[in-house]
DNA sequence: ATAAACTTTCAATAAATATTGAAAGTTCGA
DNA sequence: TCGAACTTTCAATATTTATTGAAAGTTTAT
């Protein structure tokens, strides 16, 4: 197989993985494309290797950059800027769930502590039991906190990881 | 504040995080809905409160059980169909974490293990820069696994919990 | 100051996705 | 067996979201 089908292969594949989790197609692809590549891409490489604008590259390209999984770098004699991926995947993950995390975490945070501390008009046990459901949100949420501080720990601490392995 | 109001207000955050997540807006209001109803609904009682049609109630619906996060029930004397969240909030996010990864790991790991054994040709470098990320991203995959365990333990294991506070 | 090389913007358009609702299907009691 | 009560289906439609590409903007070298 011919490496270039198998990149191809898997500029598709992330592609369809992100559209799945709400990330945009074109910029998960461009995104897999930079894993993928050996070197930094210029807007135009990717315009031609993945057939898409160059408005569409350039704006994923800065939301790429934006959630820290790639960076501009400057080749000396080039005017062109290229751009290369975080190359490390853990980090990489580490940067996706941060990122979502301050999207997405902090609407319902807002939303629970203002519920929280509202009086509820309405019948007892509906408010009892509504009040109850905030309460365990909350508690989700800081156990998820807890959980993304775990994986940390995995990532880069030896001993934590084989405590871990004993207590499995 | 009405009781009612703050219903609808926590339908709406809902509904929008999990279209944020790639889960059909509709879905996750009917979920949100169910969650913070002290008993069971039926399809219009959906209907008439988030304003949806009847067909896309009952196709969400459907939906929301193969996810295991909502189960039907019948009252007695009445021949409608009635419909409960799990109330288990760990149980539910659970539930979500283990139909995504059924879902969406499996292409993902097909296509690892698909392309770790392909002989892949082009240059010598490229090739083997492809090829550790393919390794990466596989190491990447079992570590999440290893990490949903964690949860789990987490969970209900108030040991574990303890030995983790003390780590941290 | 000019022009070439490159980047950014955004209104228009396309594509993907969700939603509707009427009609067909099912179930159940009499 | 019939019909009322309810559920399911799916082609048509609406909505949302992504993408395009031409034009405006910026930077740099001379």
């Amino acid at each position: 197989m011919q490496l270039n089908d198998a990149k191809m292969e898997f500029v598709q594949t992330w592609g369809s993985i992100g559209s799945a989790w709400g990330i945009p197609r074109s910029m998960a692809q461009i995104h897999a494309l930079l894993l993928a590549s050996n070197e930094a891409l210029s807007t135009e490489d990717v315009m031609e290797t993945i057939k898409l604008s160059r408005g569409n590259v350039n704006i994923n390209m800065r939301e790429l950059i934006n959630w820290r999984l790639v960076s501009k770098q400057n080749k000396i004699g080039e005017r062109k800027e290229f751009f290369t991926a975080q190359t490390d995947i853990m980090s990489m993950a580490q940067n996706i769930v941060e990122e979502r995390k301050r999207r997405e975490l902090q609407p319902v945070l807002s939303l629970l502590s203002k519920l929280k501390n509202e009086e509820l008009e309405g019948n007892e046990e509906e408010v009892a039991h509504f009040k109850q459901l905030m309460q365990e949100l909350d508690d989700f949420i800081k156990q998820l906190d807890q959980l993304s501080e775990i994986w940390l720990k995995l990532k880069d601490n030896f001993f934590f990881k084989k405590m871990i392995k004993t207590m499995s």
